[in-house]
DNA sequence: GGTCCGGGCCTA
DNA sequence: AGGCCCGGACCC
């Protein structure tokens, strides 16, 4: 017999596939989706075994034999054998990009990472108890059990979406299948791992880019042999190697981290959508602010939508005050927090209770300028302003791991007067240190949570420690539950607002509701404060009112009238590289091309991209915009274009469609 | 990914 | 003419 074997490398772009002989004594070894060893070229190399045939078109006398097939399990399971081909080319990936995803590296290369026993992983248990279901969260898992569709699972902030999916997966179990449950960040899964421990036992495992490569094997190992039933885990917990998937849920939908935005890129949702096709499954999309993409698709009868608008137990939605920060300077009041907010933290404090501070900004400030002559301090690398990190006394850039010192003067013109911007998630310890002297105050950003088990141990201080104060970025925005937060501040909302980017209101709109949620989540009133210069804006007021029907509708008017999706295709094609003419030129090249073989798409231009610079990398970007085209028809004709390319060594370009990042 | 091959271009 | 560097093709 003969196998199609893929070779574990990255060969070229014309995803090629090789002829192996199956010589007789591996029979009994080698089947679809083997990892096997086989000669190439001068050497031995991995690959994994996509098909196996009777006759091959390649001149037999030239076909080698497999060398051996080293493992004791099929690497690659029929399921992910058959949504390979559609992974490819939903994403423009080779097929040996996908099978990376599928089988991870541990389980490839030469070095076999023993198992290791008992190993505990780190999990966090926040609440507190056995919940009964209301009649809305009946209703909606009876609907996902009933039918295999895609539903949209609309819940406000605190109406037990986390109960439904436990309800769901436990049928799923009970019917003798397994199940997948995504959350949007790593940081979340212990929490979540810890709740559906207490719930399921030892049949949960966790995968997500932050375990150790041990850690990452084992767990996997534990998946594909059928010894856990359920994975946690953050985006690439979608290609956990379960088989008999009975459910796959996906929460916070909307957040942009299910998007893979390095390579290889890919849409959780989209793969997620090809398993349960494959497994006849439903599949959940879980959010109390669905994008406007998947809502779209609801409205359109793609998607099944379903509504939980209550929180359980009748609690009231947090009272959410919007305060303009104008008017507080008027009445001599410039500092960081407004009045009212300061009022309420002092009664919370008071009552023993706990508040959260959330600004989307970490580090002390976020530019050092001279007042004499502006000079702002810049990275050597990239085209972005230095940040000042008090802590650690740098100045930081953002965007490589690049430290300068603090200057005295200006490097301009030696000033010694010398600015600092706009205030970070540091300063505002600072300040809240000073403001409640004997009160704790946590900070938790992305400079604080580098170690694998900072993060944990941040939250599950912050929740015994009352009365206390959390300050940090969006990463206490998602999902958190501490029943002693009963205000919330958000300082600077329209920091999100400013991106120029179709998305920026949607993100800004979600991003106040998640953290707005955080408060006021057992039996007593929460109130939520939202600092801005722009009060008038409508997604303050819709926000303020929870309305998050309203916001969809004038949301998808603007994109009708604005021409952005889901009504268009935008595809953004980037190219990277360290010397600046010979990528302009490429970009160039591609601009023309593209302008030539089609007529019907709205040009947006090729340019710079917003960062021009980053990591000593020049970019420049095209971005278009197709209204009429199918969106794979799309991906062809642009993938065409950018395979006839020659891309030199060091350069690198790729497309993407409807960008999550402009920049 | 590694290796081999050939064209281009420098030097003598 | 000889050498060597780089980019492309090829590997079942």
């Amino acid at each position: 017999m003969i196998a199609t074997v893929v070779i574990d490398a990255v060969l070229s772009n014309d995803d090629k596939v090789f002829d192996y002989i199956i010589p007789a004594e591996l029979a009994e070894k080698v089947y679809v989706g083997s990892r096997v060893m086989v000669p190439f070229g001068p050497r031995d190399t991995e690959g994994f075994v996509l098909g196996i045939k009777e006759t091959t078109d390649f001149d037999k006398g030239k076909l080698k034999a497999i060398q051996k097939s080293p493992d004791e399990f099929v690497a690659i399971k029929p399921e992910f054998i058959e949504i390979l081909d559609d992974t490819c080319a939903k994403f423009c990936l080779r097929k040996i990009d996908v099978i990376r995803l599928f089988v991870p590296s541990t389980v490839r290369g030469r070095k076999r990472t023993r198992k290791v026993e008992n190993k505990e992983l780190k999990s966090l248990e926040i609440h507190d108890k056995q919940i009964t279901l209301t009649k809305h969260q009946q209703d909606v898992i009876s609907k996902i059990t009933t039918a295999n569709n895609t539903f949209v699972l609309h819940g406000v902030t605190g109406s037990g979406k986390t109960e439904v999916y436990m309800n769901v997966i436990k049928r799923a179990l009970e019917s003798g299948k397994t199940a997948i449950m995504l959350v949007p960040e790593i940081g979340l899964t212990p929490q979540v791992l810890g709740n559906f421990r207490t719930r399921f036992g030892d049949n949960v495992a966790m995968i997500h880019s932050g375990l150790s490569p041990t850690e990452r094997y084992d767990q996997w190992l534990t998946l594909h042999n059928g010894q856990a039933k359920i994975v946690i885990g953050a985006r690439s917990a979608i290609f956990a190697p379960m088989e008999n998937v009975g459910i796959i849920i996906i929460d916070e939908e909307h957040d942009t981290s299910y998007f893979s935005e390095s390579n290889p890129r890919f849409y959780t949702h989209e793969v997620a959508k090809l398993r349960a096709r494959f497994n006849a499954c439903p599949l959940v999309l879980g959010s109390a602010t669905p994008s406007i993409e998947t809502m779209h698709k609801a409205t359109m009868g793609e998607y099944t939508l379903l509504t939980l608008d209550r929180r359980v137990n009748n609690l009231e939605m947090p009272k959410v005050t919007v305060i303009c920060m104008a008017d507080e300077i008027r009445a001599g009041h410039g500092g960081v927090f407004s009045r009212a907010l300061l009022a309420k933290l002092d009664k919370t404090i008071e009552e023993k209770k706990q508040a959260m501070i959330f600004l989307n900004r970490r580090g002390f400030s976020s530019y050092v300028m001279c007042k004499g002559c502006g000079w702002v301090a810049r990275c050597d690398n990239c085209d972005v302003s230095l940040v000042y990190h008090k802590d650690d006394g740098q100045l930081k850039c953002h965007y490589c791991p690049s430290r300068f010192t603090v200057p005295k003067r200006c490097q301009q013109c030696s000033g010694t007067h010398l600015k600092y911007g706009a205030v970070g998630t540091q300063k505002l310890v600072e300040e809240l240190s000073t403001i409640f002297p004997n009160i704790p105050i946590f900070r938790l950003d992305a400079d604080n949570t580098k170690t694998k088990d900072s993060l944990i141990e941040i939250l599950s201080n912050f929740a015994k420690t009352t009365p206390s104060i959390l300050v940090g970025t969006q990463m206490i925005a998602k999902g958190h539950h501490f029943p002693h937060v009963n205000v919330v501040g958000i300082v600077d909302a329209d920091n999100s607002l400013h991106f120029s980017d179709y998305r920026a209101v949607e993100r800004t709109f979600a991003l106040i509701t998640q953290v707005s949620g955080r408060a006021g989540r057992e039996g007593h009133e929460g109130s939520v404060y939202i600092q801005t210069y722009m009060p008038n804006h409508y997604v303050y007021r819709l926000a303020a009112n929870y309305d998050y029907n309203k916001f969809f509708e004038r949301e998808l008017n603007t994109r009708i009238t604005t021409k952005f999706p889901p009504f268009t295709t935008i595809v953004r094609i980037l190219v990277t590289g360290e010397v600046d003419r010979p990528i302009k030129d490429l970009i160039q090249r591609v601009m023309t091309k593209l302008r030539e073989r089609i007529g019907d798409f709205v040009y947006l231009g090729a340019m710079k991209s917003p960062l021009g610079r980053i990591q000593n990398k020049f970019r420049y970007q095209i971005l278009c915009r197709f209204a009429r085209e199918k969106e794979s028809d799309i991906i062809n004709f642009v993938n065409g274009i950018l395979k006839g390319e020659n891309v030199s060594k060091g350069t690198f370009m790729f497309m993407e469609i409807n960008p999550q990042n402009l920049s």
